[in-house]
DNA sequence: GATGAATGAGCATTCATTCAT
DNA sequence: GATGAATGAATGCTCATTCAT
């Protein structure tokens, strides 16, 4: 759910009919009037706050990143272990991820839209930087094997994409998803971590 | 590199075309008068092969599909262990997908291009059946953890594409390429095998 | 320079930034949030002053047309032959333009903008009385050869344009200018006068 | 009237089409929707022929402008005195814009259509480059009086004009008008021959 | 009077698809 | 089969104008 400060209504009412229309019809199956008219405004109103499609876009793009990363600073344990802080970034995440299906579902589609690569590339990797930041602590301290770090980022953020994948598709209880993430977390370690 | 058996000249340059323009500027940012033009062909002979444009993006996935199956019947061992064979599935995939690029990007877009979503979800289950079969005997046998079968399929999937993402940015010479997928594969092993 | 009686700052403001613009990028050319932008008002302010934008560009035709009335009759003399006052037209006619080259600019612009002649043909042409008057004082005097009025009419005007054109392209000093616009004068001179 | 050699229907019917709604309601003023209707085409055709719609505005003065010198080459004497040849580019120059009343407003619109100007001033020139050579002539064989090249241009230009508006409202008999045409080319001769 | 967010009609342009040759 | 001119529905975007504050 998205929810922010300074953001008047119009504008939060066409990025929320962006993002369920974008998702459910991808962006160009997706014209801007019919933003508009989920959204409740007159279809000029889109342009009076983003010049193109494509910033709206990309300012949709900034918002669900922004929301995600709130929300991992809100959740994740500041202290405690490398491990456990990873657990937590990584239990959050796809937790995140689940509880935000739609945003989450844009955001990869986002980044597999071929001609919004280059003003994204930089913003992608700064919307992962929370995670970065943990890895490279514990590849620093031998926490994880000494693996190129660029592959350990790799293979720990689609373990969390692939966790997604599989608990969205099928309807578990939220008990038995938090102990599914945690199956996986554990196994994420023993690929990752020394013994 | 593309190359089959019953394809006609001018369907073969339409196929080879679009992939290469659809990887570089995605579905909608390519007309099919540019693949015509950069097939070498008229506008509308592209019409004489596929009834819609679609149907080409349709036919293009089948195509690659059948490419990478192929691929992977030929070089993985149909005798062996079950961790030997997996080891072949995991390492053949990543290297035919570094080894075709374009071709596996093109799959990961077309995965995400919503509105292709129908058209296709069975055609890409089918096309991960060599694999899921190899998951559900190492399942069956209490060779992986009793996980569900589904959340397998996609921590080991996640696991290749994640591999894949991390050595198509880097450049890494054949011998440590193919050294890092099997650091990789004994990972996924710790991962999700007893013991 | 615009500067006129009854007008309120922030319409003479308004009046200022559309000269400016319309000269620079043609009426279509200039949005009226152009010319708030321009003006220092907000775009809604426009629209207190006028009720839409022809009208604008109307009443700034009208203006800059009694400027240059304004003008002719500070500077022409009342008294003297049909010649010497005819020289003063001709010459303070050209002398004007050259120094209101934006004012004299638009009026042309907006007697070649299409959509706008009902409103103006009327008006266009009281703006010429002052010049019509002495060509017809001269018609009645035999001073000019006998040809029909409008010919007559015609020809003096275009003959102030093109000296216009000529003046405002290359730059001369003003002496030398002075001796050009009064050499057209004694070709025109030549050219419609008896002997 | 336009006609052309390697033009194609469609095409030829776009352009009249264009001259006629135009030289009524002005470029801004004419929606290219129109201008197909008018023609007789699909909308979309006018964009298999002209990239945008400046691009035919261009076209079409580039046409028109091609017109009217093959006109002049044709009518206009090789041979004669200065004054003879001066006389039947003067007299040829009216003449057409007479019979081309469309065209030769159209032409003017388009010099006065601002955010054109950088397309077209180089095509301008060149249009009255057959007039200017012999303007040069006279005045290098001191037949014109020794004034600055472009003010002699300027003037002479400014002439046609003039007569072209004061013809193009009366409506003279074509006796009559020839007549006018010739008495104010010695009008001009006066004014800028010497003696 | 002044403001500027909101409106929506209007427009240029694109592009998949058709079809006569 | 191959061609490419013609089509017209669809779409992003502009901008004059309105109106609540």
């Amino acid at each position: 759910m998205i929810a922010h400060s300074n953001i008047s209504e119009k504008n939060e009412a066409i990025l929320q009919a962006s993002l369920r229309l974008f998702v459910e019809y991808g962006f160009h199956g997706t014209p801007t009037s019919k933003i508009a008219a989920e959204a409740g405004t007159a279809h000029g109103t889109i342009f009076t706050y983003y010049k193109t499609k494509d910033d709206l876009i990309a300012a949709l793009y900034e918002y669900v990143k922004n929301e995600f990363r709130d929300f991992l600073v809100k959740n994740v344990r500041g202290e405690g272990t490398i491990k456990e802080r990873l657990r937590d970034i990584f239990f959050y995440s796809v937790q995140w991820s689940l509880d935000n299906r739609k945003e989450f579902y844009f955001t990869q589609q986002f980044q597999y839209s071929t001609h919004l690569k280059k003003a994204s590339t930089e913003s992608i990797v700064k919307e992962k930087s929370l995670h970065r930041a943990i890895y490279q602590e514990a590849l620093d301290n031998k926490v994880f094997r000494p693996l190129p770090f660029e592959m350990i980022a790799e293979l720990a953020m689609s373990q969390m994409i692939g966790m997604f994948q599989f608990l969205s598709e099928g309807n578990y209880p939220p008990s038995e998803t938090k102990a599914l993430i945690d199956e996986a977390f554990k196994g994420m370690w023993r690929m990752l971590a020394v013994v």
